[in-house]
DNA sequence: GCTTTGACACTAA
DNA sequence: CTTAGTGCCAAAG
């Protein structure tokens, strides 16, 4: 069985490519967001060099099912929560357990609690 | 390859 | 403050 994760390789080693996939680029910054900061899908396109946005949530979407990347540190670019694939409800829990302040759906130290690739 | 699909962003009203 | 419309672009179908 293959997951989505080996799929990409898989695909680069095929097409020979050494590229990494859009999904595998989105995941490497991820990573590097602390615990009680949040990026947005912006600011990950920005620093992967792209204006795609929509794609980096899908990117999301995609691979949380395999890949322990936190996934509910991103939210929006006006510090809406955004969308989880298990439920918004759940994202919010996960934020405000790791010290971010959420009301109303939004995240409302989001300036304190942003979190740039620079 | 072309079309659809979005965990988005931005502007105008 | 909300709503409507437009733009974005990688992946999936």
């Amino acid at each position: 069985m293959l997951t989505l994760q080996t799929r990409s390789c898989l695909n680069n080693l095929v097409s020979g490519n050494t590229s990494v996939s859009f999904d595998e680029k989105c995941y490497k910054l991820l990573s590097r967001v602390p615990r009680g900061k949040v990026t947005t899908y912006k600011e990950l396109a920005r620093a992967i060099g792209t204006k795609a946005y929509r794609a980096v949530g899908q990117a999301m979407n995609r691979n949380q099912k395999l890949i322990s990347i936190p996934c509910h540190r991103v939210v929006k670019s006006n510090g809406e929560i955004g969308g989880y694939a298990l439920g918004v409800d759940r994202k919010i829990e996960l934020l405000v357990n790791e010290g971010i302040q959420v009301r109303l759906y939004k995240v409302s130290n989001f300036p304190q609690a942003f979190f740039g690739f620079d």
